[in-house]
DNA sequence: CATGAATGAGCGTTCATTCAT
DNA sequence: TATGAATGAACGCTCATTCAT
């Protein structure tokens, strides 16, 4: 297997497009139907080039988990960037994120896959419990800044956490099965309320 | 494909063997690498009586879906059961039913990878979509008492039922990856508390 | 398996229905494709109700034979029926079993693929080579008929019979692969004035 | 599957053991039961071997026929080679065919399964009639060449061709059912005879 | 007389992977 | 470095058939 940090161009232009495919393919047919053989017909690559640049099916999907995780990451970044007054972060940081995950459900589809899946499949649990974190991690460093503007957090600072994350995910689920939907926008704004109330300036 | 209306109790006890080892197999490997044969040498029976019971694979796993709600359904109405004052349904609802997805935690990852195959795979989707309305169906029961009982909502009735779902959704989620910790514990309390606060008893 | 000769009504019934769907089966899918299953859904009973009737698929197949052998003798033989004139069955005897032949072109299909199928299939080669017996039976007696009416043939009269019926399934065969055509149709005519022109009315 | 101009040695070497082993089984048991297991196990390779080279059992079919078709073509081009003189030909051409036909039976059982079986099988359909075509163009070849050498025609052209063609294959399917027989010989003599009567030398 | 229940064998196909260059 | 050649294992499914009533 290739290095991977040291690739040519084509090098390069090949493991993306083998990323890119297999994402394409987790999103539209799912993990149980996303064979190697498929992949490499949605990348335009021979089914034995996968395999040369990822090794094997499972370090496939584990390379594709870190890019995946890092995408959505970036993505999510992106949506709060620019927020810097804790009342706007408490406002429409969790709107924002919303934002962002709606404009691709494929990302989400696929990532949702490749989550469930890495319950009963411990190597790749590895991969997403790393990815998972980092999500939380962002979560953490929202609060942080919020606390270090002078706010105070009227729950537990874990709880805050934990509840923020799963109603995200619960959400996300809720939006790949039954799509947008006036009530689920109508949620996410009295669950970004919510959120905004568990904080308050601190009074002097 | 027999009826399954009318079968013999050797028949009735094969089909329910079928659908009790396809339900651990899908929380041990998960739907990808859930095999008709799998399934069979689970149940302890041969590869084509599982397939002489449910035709396909694709009807199988519609069973186990329909089969799988039910059983969590009933699960759910009964830790709710006895709950009569809508003060107590509101401060204890929630945890109740948060005890009773813990207490069996296979049957949460069998369900939910059905639920993430079903968002792929349209089929499955409209089995796991009539499961899904009927827990919806449940918590608007649980609010109906309560505003039977004199209590009015602080928040939009449909934002409430959606988040109630989507937060029960994302904490299994969460439970399902990391496992009981002392922050998803606490985090269940102060949803729970968060949910209470969403109605209040009418001001005369 | 009920001995056929005494059946009930519903017995009569069902397995004149079994051979129907078993000559349409065969008509539009071909031997190899003609499962007892589907010769069952297209009877509209069930599988094992065919196999009561026939007890094997071999011998399901050897009935099916017979059945379209008579029924093919029976409609060449109203083919001819009313000629009695030596020269009218030598200058139309064979443009109407001809005519014959195409009223149904699936019993022809089916017919050939049974008798495709006894070249390697030896049981039921026995059946088919019998009805192949009586088919040359029938061109023999044309043959006879024309003789005791006082004509003289001018070719061998074996090989007469031998490329009449020859002829006769090789143009079945053409018919089947390339539907009508002119040309097969100017075919028919002039194998028809070689045949006739193969007997000549006794001089003096 | 490999696109079989360019294949190895080995690759050849197999590719050409498959049919051989294909056509050995057509010859033996019949379009029907002709698996591809039992092809490989012919052919002395795996089955998946098989696969490796075609596919799907449907293109090995096709390739087969086209095989088949060549190798049988080729054979009717050696048996009439060497025929210059029109009178020759008139006078030996089908019967040297006819001893073409009879010098290896399981080429033409082979033949007969792929083209009854394409009656009601299109994609196989497309093939055979392509081979069907050139069969016709050879005996047309044959008539063309007795014109230029002076001949004329005392039947139809078309007629001639069709009549030609139908009896051949109406003799090879007589041929197959009952084996060669003093009668087969000499209705193929007859024939011959018939065919030559066809056409006569330009009277000045 | 007629049919549900049940099954072992085999089907064509796809799987991830190794070999060889 | 990159890719054709090749394969054993397993897939979901259909086959004809027997058991039992």
């Amino acid at each position: 297997m290739p290095t991977r940090d040291r690739l040519s161009t084509k090098g390069q232009r090949h493991s993306q497009q083998i990323i890119d495919g297999a994402v394409r393919c987790l999103a539209r047919d799912g993990y149980a139907a996303t064979s190697i053989q498929r992949v490499a017909d949605e990348a335009g690559l021979g089914k034995r080039t996968v395999l040369y640049y990822y090794g094997t099916r499972e370090e496939l999907f584990a390379s594709v988990a870190r890019h995946l995780g890092q995408r959505l990451q970036r993505q999510f970044a992106e949506a709060i960037e620019g927020l810097e007054d804790p009342a706007d972060i408490i406002a429409h940081g969790f709107a924002r994120i919303w934002n962002a995950v709606t404009t691709d459900r494929g990302l989400q589809v696929a990532w949702l896959g490749l989550l469930t899946e890495s319950i009963t499949n411990p190597p790749l649990r590895a991969t997403t419990a790393e990815i998972a974190r980092s999500y939380r991690a962002m979560f953490s460093t929202l609060i942080d800044d919020s606390l270090a503007r002078g706010r105070v957090l009227t729950i537990r600072r874990e709880s805050l956490e934990v509840i923020a994350l799963a109603g995200l995910q619960g959400l996300i689920l809720e939006y790949l099965e039954n799509g947008e939907s006036t009530e689920l926008t109508a949620a996410i704004d009295d669950f970004q309320s919510w959120l905004a109330a568990a904080s308050r300036p601190r009074t002097q």
